[in-house]
DNA sequence: GTGGTCTAGACCACG
DNA sequence: GTGGTCTAGACCACA
């Protein structure tokens, strides 16, 4: 059937560039195990329609992921899922998310959040719905 | 003494705008009492041999306050803290801050992190220094 | 018996500078028949006093009005009205005030508003309460 | 034919300060239905080469109607008309020009003006020529 | 190509 | 002295 399971979505106008939340929504799909090590990710072209954005802009996204070793290209077939790349996916997704979460942390303090606080904070976060993209 | 006690500083070639880094130490120090409604701020051109940052970007910094109703200006005479800038400025980094940590907590559920896990990550952040500046 | 029933305000803050706002109430005390030919103003002292306004900012003021032959300086002595002021601001007034009309109304027929619509907001305008002073 | 309808002019040296002037004008062209939502406006610089003004200055324009909520810009790809944008700029417009009407008439009140000569007076103005911009 | 940011320096009105 | 405006030109990230 359909050549793809996983669906894509971007935001225009938020903070983040798109070309990032491409990358990062592919990256979460390989961690996932939604693509496997040599499954063919949607050509430049088609993910260029379905999401309306450049196709430099996928194309950057495909770039910067084949430079981490979690894609390659086969020139005339399409870019594949890359040997590892589940592991290097799910690696620099915890740095990013860690890192994150520290910077955020680190924010509520300086504004005088107290300690108690901030783990109601989190403790009421952890309910809410979560969408599987977002951020550098 | 000195004509101001608030301390500023500028993180040139970081990944913040420098114009941003000083609206948030502005409303950190409006947000804690350093200045009070009807203080006056530091002249643009103070601010910008303080800083050696371009008047320009200064002004900048300044009328995004203004718009924010935390800053007015009177002609010729200089800026000033507006009226419930301080409440203003609470809710506003308050806000933020709350925002960035609930999209980090988002984040980490969604890579995997168990709550406890999470819990734990902060909990270890809370130890670590943090500078009273720099959101967004 | 004090020394002077005029009343002065100015409105910080509006788009119309201060030294404009204090000229234009001169203007309407002296065609109003508020102080007459050899009448002493304020000083610039008092009226800098009273406004809180920064004493050159009145000195400018007494300055335009003394080039349009409305005030004259005696040294030593003060600012007085000169001989004819109140024909001179009745017409000054007259001027402004219709170039003022004449504008305003060329921006409503430029914005779409039709005649009759205009002839409606002027009438139903007029009853409402008109402070002494403001423009240009 | 050419890019865009919609003609552009500013007047150097006047009263106005060009930034706002280009802000009316496309307040102007947004209300009268030129652009519609989603639109793309000329870029920074090819209004800025259109009008012989500085980009930074167009910047301006663009991002004052980006905070009244008229104009959204997409990174790297352009700024565009925002949604709504014809009832804001509609209502921005017609504010703008009743308080200047309304200030006018009270000002004519205020300078002794009868209502019968103030609507002789706006019956004669209106037969004027009038240009479709410049307000504040 | 787009806009975003920043610099350097000018001139102006206002106080 | 203050801020407001504008110019000229640079570098950057993004599409």
């Amino acid at each position: 059937m359909g050549k793809s399971e996983v669906k894509y979505c971007v935001d225009f106008g938020g903070p983040i560039a798109v070309f990032v939340q491409i990358e990062n929504q592919v990256q979460f799909a390989i961690a996932s195990g939604k693509y496997k090590t040599g499954d063919t990710l949607p050509s430049v072209r088609e993910m260029s329609s379905m999401l309306n954005v450049n196709p430099n802009t996928i194309t950057k996204a495909y770039r910067d992921l084949e430079v981490m070793k979690i894609l390659y290209t086969r020139r005339g077939v399409g870019v594949m899922v890359a040997d590892r790349a589940d592991k290097i996916c799910r690696a620099s997704i915890l740095g990013m998310v860690k890192r994150h979460l520290r910077d955020a942390v680190a924010e509520c303090i300086a504004s005088g959040i107290s300690a108690e606080e901030l783990q109601k904070l989190v403790a009421g976060t952890i309910g809410a719905g979560c969408l599987p993209y977002q951020p550098d």
